[in-house]
DNA sequence: GATTTCCCTTACACCATCTGTAAGTATTTT
DNA sequence: AAAATACTTACAGATGGTGTAAGGGAAATC
C-alpha cells in the first residue's frame, strides 16, 4: 500500500484529501507546516508527497527543495488556480507534477497513480552492458533503438542482467518464469531462450547470452565499457 | 527528428557528443557557455537539453534553473563521477535525469530516448470529466483504478474527450479510426463504440457516452466537477 | 571414432486479444 | 404501424505469446 504524506494547513482541505486518499486504499498521513518538516517527512519514507505551496511558515517550494535534497520520491504540488502563473516557475524547479486547487478528485488520484507508477520503477534501467532494460515494462534499449520484450523474454533477460557476468542456472531461470510451485520443462525454457536470442538479434545483439554447459547461462561481458 | 542542445565547454567531449547523437539521427546543436544562454536555448525549442554541470561562466545548475523557469523540456545533466556526491542535491532540484562522465555511449542514448519518450506525452493526461486518459498509451484512469484500452477504443474515447460536451459526428470518429483514405463502415464504428462502452463499465463509467440521434456522440458532462 | 549427453532449432497446436462483417434486436421518430 | 436509426451479439480471420514434441547439432566421454 502506498504511503502518501499530505502537507496542508487548511484543515478543511486536509480532511478532504485524507478522505479521498483513504477511500482509495492509500495510506494517508497529514502534517501541518512546521520547522524541519522535511526531515520528519523523509523519516517516514513516503511513496509520494502531496505538498501545498501556500503555507504560513515557509513556502512549499522550500520544503520541496529540502525534500529533493534528501532524495525523497515524487512530489505533487498543489496550488490555487489564481496564483498559478506566479508560482509555476517555482514548481518546475522541484516538483514532479503540480495541480491547481480546487481539483477534481479523480484527476488528483490519476496524477497520484501516475506518479507512483512512474517512480515505482526506480532506480530505473538495468544496465546490461551493451544494452539497457526497463525491468517494469521489459523495454529493451540499445542506442536509439528500443523494443518491448514479451513477458517470458523479459523475465529471462532481467534475471541474466541482474547477475551480469555470473552464471544463472536453468533451475533459477525456470523459477523466474514460472515460480517455485510450478515446474514446466527445461525444454520450454530452452525454447524461450532461443526466442529471446532471436529477438536480441533484431537489435544486433548477437552472441550476448553465453551457454555454460551443464551449469546454465550468463550474459557475455560487453565489448566496450 | 528530435532536437537536442548540448551545453559543454570541453571541445573534445563536445565533438564526441555531437558525433554520438548525429549518428543516431538526432539533431544535435552544441553551445558553449555564455551569458543569457538559457534564453537562447529556449528560443531553439529543443526536445532535450544535455547540460554539463562544470562550466566556467556559471554553474550548470543555474542554467538548469533558468531553463526550467522558461518551461523548457527535459534536461539531462552530465557530471564527473568524482564530483557526483557534491552536486547530486543540485541535480535533483532541476534536472530530469543525470549521468556521470565518462559515460557509456549506449547508456547515454538510452537515457536520452527515455527522456524523450517520457516528455513526448506532455502536456499529459486528457481530462474526461470523471476520468482521465493518457493519449499516448490509451491508459484510462479513474480513481486509483486504471486499464489500457485497445487502439480503437482509445481513439474513439480520445476524440470524444478532446471535444468534451461537444457532439462528435460519426464521420469524424470514423476518420479517427481509419483515416480519410479508407472508409470502412459506420456499423464497424458502432461495434467499436459498444465495445468501448462495455470496457468503460469495468471502471463503473456507465452512460458516459451519449447518443445524439442523427448527429453523433458526445461525452456526458461529469456529475461533480 | 562411436556413443552418450546436453543443447539448439523448428514446426505445431492452443489460447487470448483485437478486429471487421453480418445478421438480428431494440429504440426512437414519423 | 412503419420506417429510420441505434444497438447487441455471434462469427471468423489475424496476430502474438506460449508449451509441447520431435529431430538436428555440438560437445564431452568412453
Amino acid at each position: 500500500m502506498a504511503r502518501i504524506i499530505i502537507v496542508e494547513d487548511d484543515s478543511w482541505m486536509r480532511e478532504e484529501l485524507i478522505d479521498i486518499l483513504q477511500k482509495e486504499g492509500l495510506e494517508a498521513i497529514a502534517m501541518t507546516d512546521f520547522h524541519d518538516i522535511a526531515l520528519q517527512i523523509a523519516a517516514l519514507a513516503p511513496d509520494l508527497v502531496l505538498l501545498d505551496i501556500n503555507l504560513p511558515e515557509q513556502s512549499g517550494f522550500d520544503i520541496c527543495k529540502s525534500l529533493k535534497a534528501t532524495g525523497i520520491g515524487p512530489i505533487l504540488m498543489l496550488t490555487s488556480r489564481d496564483k498559478l502563473q506566479d508560482e509555476l516557475h517555482g514548481l518546475h524547479l522541484g516538483a514532479d507534477d503540480y495541480l491547481t486547487k480546487p481539483c477534481n478528485r479523480d484527476r488528483l488520484l490519476a496524477r497520484i497513480q501516475n506518479l507512483l507508477r512512474r517512480f515505482a520503477g526506480q532506480p530505473g534501467l538495468i544496465d546490461g552492458g551493451s544494452f539497457s532494460l526497463d525491468p517494469n515494462t521489459f523495454t529493451l534499449y540499445k542506442g536509439s533503438q528500443s523494443l518491448v520484450l514479451s513477458a517470458n523474454e523479459g523475465k529471462i533477460l532481467l534475471a541474466l542482467a541482474q547477475n551480469r557476468a555470473e552464471v544463472v542456472s536453468k533451475a533459477a531461470l525456470c523459477e523466474c518464469l514460472w515460480g517455485t510451485d510450478q515446474y514446466i520443462d527445461e525444454n520450454a525454457l530452452q525454447v524461450n531462450l532461443t526466442r529471446l536470442r532471436k529477438t536480441l538479434r533484431q537489435l544486433n545483439l548477437e552472441n550476448h547470452i553465453e551457454t555454460i554447459r551443464g551449469q546454465g547461462y550468463r550474459l557475455r561481458r560487453q565489448r566496450k565499457p
